[in-house]
Order: C-alpha cells, then sequence, then structure tokens
DNA sequence: GCAATAGTACTACCTTGGTAGTTTTTGTCA
DNA sequence: TGACAAAAACTACCAAGGTAGTACTATTGC
C-alpha cells in the first residue's frame, strides 16, 4: 500500500545500525549512536516506535525489552530515496544526476577509471 | 552564516520557476505551476514568503506587487543536496553512488555509453 | 520481600514544509 | 470620488521528523 519510505537523517542512522546488527534493542542502538549524537535513550526509543507506526520496523519481545528489526532493506531504501531526489533534481534522469556529479566535481579524478571499469561491467553482464 | 539549504518538493518547483523566468510575481509563479498541481494563489505566496525569510529568494516591489528572484543558483542547490544524500546514504562517497546507480539499473543500457563519454571528455579536460 | 534500576509508555514541545481561508490595503477605472 | 478587484498580510492548521522529560512497571540483586 504505502510507497517504500524516506527517511529523516536520524531514522535513517537508525535504520544502518539494524541493517548492520540485524536486531537490537533500544539500548544498542542507543550505544551505537552516543558517539556521534549524543541523544537521550529516550529519544532513541521515541523515533523507534515511530518508524514501527510507519512500518520500517518490527520488533519482538524478550522479557522486559524490545528486539527491533527492520522490516525494509537498506537498497529497497536506497533506491527509493536516490530516485525521489533524481526525479525532483533532475526529471528523473539518472544520467542527468551522474552527469552532475563529474561537472560539479564531487567525483575524484583518480575514481574516474574505477567508474569505467564499473561501467564496463554492467555492459559486459548485459551482452552475456 | 547558513548553509546554502535544502529544499522541499513545492520549494523546489518553485524555484525552477524562478530560474528559468528570471523575476516572477506570485501570479506567475501560480499560472506555471497551476497545471501541474492545482494549488491556491496564496499557498503560493506564503511559501514565497518562507522562502524569503530562509533566505533563496529575495523580492522588490513595483507598485503593489512583489516580484520574486532567486539567490541562489540552481547548481548551487543541487550540489548541496546531491551532497546530503550522498552524505547519508553513502557516507559521502559520490562514486558508491554511481555504482548504486548502475548496479539497481537506474541507468538504461542504452546511456551507458553516454556515460563513458562523458567520463572521458572529463579525463581529457584533466589532463589538458 | 523489597528497593534500586532498567526499560517502555505517555506526553509534550519545537521546527519545517505544505495548504489555504479571511482580512486589509491599494491602484484603477468608470 | 468611490467601488471594485487584485494583491499582500495575517492567521490557522496539519503532518512528519526530531528531541526529551516524566510516569509507570517489571526484574533482579541483596
Amino acid at each position: 500500500m504505502r510507497k517504500p519510505n524516506r527517511l529523516g537523517d536520524l531514522q535513517y542512522a537508525i535504520m544502518r545500525i539494524l541493517w548492520t546488527q540485524g536486531e537490537c534493542t533500544v539500548a544498542q542502538v542507543h550505544k551505537a549512536l552516543e558517539e556521534d549524537r549524543g541523544l537521550a535513550p529516550t529519544t532513541i526509543a521515541t523515533m523507534l516506535q515511530k518508524m514501527e507506526k510507519k512500518g520500517v520496523v518490527s520488533y519482538r519481545r524478550e522479557g522486559r525489552r524490545f528486539i527491533y528489526r527492520p522490516t525494509v532493506s537498506e537498497p529497497e531504501i536506497r533506491t527509493s530515496m536516490v530516485q525521489e531526489l533524481t526525479r525532483r533534481l533532475f526529471d528523473g534522469d539518472a544520467t542527468a544526476l551522474v552527469s552532475h556529479l563529474l561537472a560539479e566535481h564531487e567525483i575524484e579524478t583518480g575514481e574516474l577509471e574505477q567508474l569505467q571499469r564499473l561501467i564496463a561491467q554492467r555492459q559486459e553482464k548485459e551482452n552475456r
């Protein structure tokens, strides 16, 4: 029903923890983000509740505590967020996005070769 | 002071009008978006006020009416929005973003060659 | 058995983006 | 000069993301 989803900054950060850890308690997520963000544990808990309501995570109880688990994959979210931006900024033209990255030097000179290789790989896959 | 800015969907749409037209009255912007969005003129006016406060547009009066003008360029905004997404989703690695586009087939097979050319051009520029 | 604690629930508040109605002002034209 | 229309001002409201304090509850260590 609901289109995949875009996530806010904190929400995405939380998802990253869940994607790498697989399953987490609130405390574990809090711990993992503490360094970078220094948020109150209740902030994480509240956010996870909101995310649960929204359908991007689910949980099971284990004794008193909740174990959260992602219900959407990282590529899924990434794809829908990248698509969204591409739609808005480049009328959905992903090539225009890459063109922008090249023109604005978001991509270092040293990485150009690697890109060429990536494209070649994709072409090979296509022609097989 | 404030870092360039990310814009919401409507805000970006309005900016696009301003970027192409150069200067616009509220009525002109409204007219231009009517087809796609069918919003009330006051919605546009309110949005433009908010955008003015935020510093992405400015205006001058001409008689009774306001003429709005962008104060930031499209590449500027694009760059900061793309950077933001790249930071969040790919730890700031633009090449990883392109890799994603290739892997998820956001880029059509037919466009691969064009991309190769774009990269080659950039490389030439570099070596000159 | 009970108190300290850990963990969730509940509530609240702020900001930003989005949407629009109502009121006031002010040119303009008859 | 006065009515009308167009424009802006003001106000209001909603949703979502973000942040966190306080209240409740269940566990567990003594």
